[in-house]
DNA sequence: AAAAACAGCGGCAACGTTATCGGTAAATCA
DNA sequence: TGATTTACCGATAACGTTGCCGCTGTTTTT
């Protein structure tokens, strides 16, 4: 049986005040002498006084619940981010409720009607992979229920987003790997329609036109994000009449799969064979050799993005923002080509 | 502004009937004829009516939604952990907030205290490694909130509690390294005082007793669990007067930390020293030379323990389960000494 | 010295549900 | 046929807060 904890009342009882007063005293100075506000929070501490979230929520028309949808949660990006989320949710009362989208379009959407959202305060997104446009999280925040996105956005919405820059880190890649004498660069790419894949590839296409490299498509490979994926689109490559000399991988887990599947084939990576990679999970230094890849700042984009859902959510009318941030090239051996 | 979404009583309004019977007809069939629960239904569907959980909360005493408190998710077994709470909480309708203890007691305590526990029906709690006797959940289960421990549990506290099995675990990983010839076997632990290192150190020492071989204390080491952990703890193994020629790791991360750095003293791995790991994080086989070890059932645990949580909240008087889940050797290249 | 402002507090309605208790009409029983 | 059960539904009081209004005294203004 759940013994409850004392309540408002509990505290305007003991004190013989009216529990209005106490319910000023616990939260706003105003209109509460300071005196009176010290005996009340004393007797809540001694009576271990807990709000009840449910009636402050119904009263308040809010939750104090944020939702946080996502693809998975078994990687370092993902897991990082949530934990940079959940440091600013927690320092400002809010707590974290988690949508495993398991990277399906249909959860996803399954989600977002099943479950009570009517008690969130505002939603955290990074979409799924095969999403559609977003309309869902449109008529969200047409219901009033403010959406922040990170990682991978619908662009067509229009709310605020965080993202890493995706372009300049693509080129700067690709850029490091041309200059370290490859010629013959491939991209493995993100599922087509993502923007994320796309500002990559844009990023990587540049590079190689600024050096007058040739841009072939049989050197561009759409697929998933995964370890396997990236092994099965190395191999794909490797099946071209014309051999790619390095592979740009649209992030650390394609990488690596790429360097397990060249391994296998007997390639040398780093000596005949640059690879790079993107966002410096920490398997990037432990697998050998170590990867070459762009350090994303998922912490940051993680309290970044939480921030913002605040301010979308203190004021009704913020101005959505879109920030980038910068990715940093972390040079190791599997671009070496010594 | 944040729009409403359509209540029980403009369900009620629009079919002229009480919200009393809106409200029962909408949960149990019960005292609710069949022909006008469909009415409802239909309405409710028609008006994109979502339960108010915070009024349901209220009314009910309960808020659907379960705490769970972890040191940390960027690591392959915690994040695996939750995907599987995660999958049975969505499915019976249940809420997960997430809070992440960063591995301190300290914060730890923290969170109990000033969240807002009242409004949890239950708490899945991994403790912290410096984690005191668990009194302060003792308390909340003594207040009426279940909870059940998985991986590293207060052993004080009677409740249900979920975790691998970490004594033959480890006992077979130090056999199988026995009966790859090695004889010298360290080993490199976690925190002292957790019930979980104190298992799989009694598991190797067992192992090491069956097969008649030497245990020294010089050759185990307490210390946190990090990759960097285990880096530490195996240079300070090579400086022994008298050097192990394997290594049993508490951890998958520690393992790959000491397999680093003795890639570093310039030993091979596999050959001269041999090293077993435990969990089977992917960073196990993507390690060169690939990492035997002891595969956990992560997802598993973390379902198991959602579904005795619930048990716990349904049925007041549920009784304390302890279940432990048997895990499974991977043979790979560390430990072949060919 | 009267009027106005203000500080401090109590009363009450509201938030959207569930739960309990009746009440009416139909169905069943004796 | 009268009594009793049953099926169905409405009214109303909770649940623990917040927010609004209004009432007292006291202080400031004119």
């Amino acid at each position: 049986m759940r013994k409850h904890y004392a309540t408002i009342k509990d505290i305007a009882n003991a004190l013989n005040v009216s529990f209005a007063t106490v319910s000023r005293a616990l939260r706003d100075a105003h209109d509460v002498k300071a005196e009176t506000r010290e005996l009340v929070l004393a007797k809540a501490a001694e009576l271990n006084y807990r709000p009840n979230l449910n009636a402050k929520g119904l009263a308040q028309h809010r939750s104090y619940n944020l939702g946080v949808v996502l693809p998975g949660i078994t990687n370092y990006y993902f897991s990082t981010v949530i934990t940079g989320i959940q440091e600013v949710a927690y320092n400002s009362g809010y707590n974290l409720i988690l949508y495993v989208t398991n990277d399906s379009a249909e959860r996803e959407r399954d989600m977002i009607r099943n479950l009570a959202l009517s008690s969130l305060d505002g939603l955290l997104v990074c979409v799924s992979s095969d999403s559609d446009d977003g309309s869902g999280f449109q008529a969200m925040i047409d219901d009033g229920v403010p959406v922040v996105f990170f990682d991978r956005v619908a662009e067509q919405v229009n709310t605020s987003k965080v993202v890493q820059d995706d372009y300049n880190g693509a080129f700067e890649a690709t850029e490091h790997l041309v200059q370290n004498g490859y010629r013959k660069i491939a991209h493995i790419a993100g599922p087509e329609g993502l923007t994320f894949t796309r500002n990559r590839l844009k990023g990587y296409k540049d590079a190689l036109k600024k050096h007058g490299l040739p841009l072939k498509q049989e050197w561009i490979i759409y697929s998933g994000f995964s370890q396997e994926h990236g092994e099965q689109d190395a191999a794909m490559l490797w099946q071209c009449r014309s051999r790619p000399d390095a592979i740009f991988a649209v992030n650390d887990r394609k990488a690596v799969g790429a360097m397990l599947a060249l391994k296998k084939l007997g390639v040398q990576v780093g000596r005949q064979v640059g690879v790079v990679g993107f966002t410096n999970d920490p398997v990037a230094s432990i697998i050998s050799p170590s990867l070459t890849t762009i350090a994303e700042p998922a912490f940051e984009i993680g309290k970044i993005s939480c921030q913002l859902l605040l301010n979308h959510i203190k004021k009704k009318r913020f101005d959505p923002k879109e920030v980038v941030l910068p990715g940093k090239l972390i040079v190791r051996e599997s671009s070496l080509k010594v």
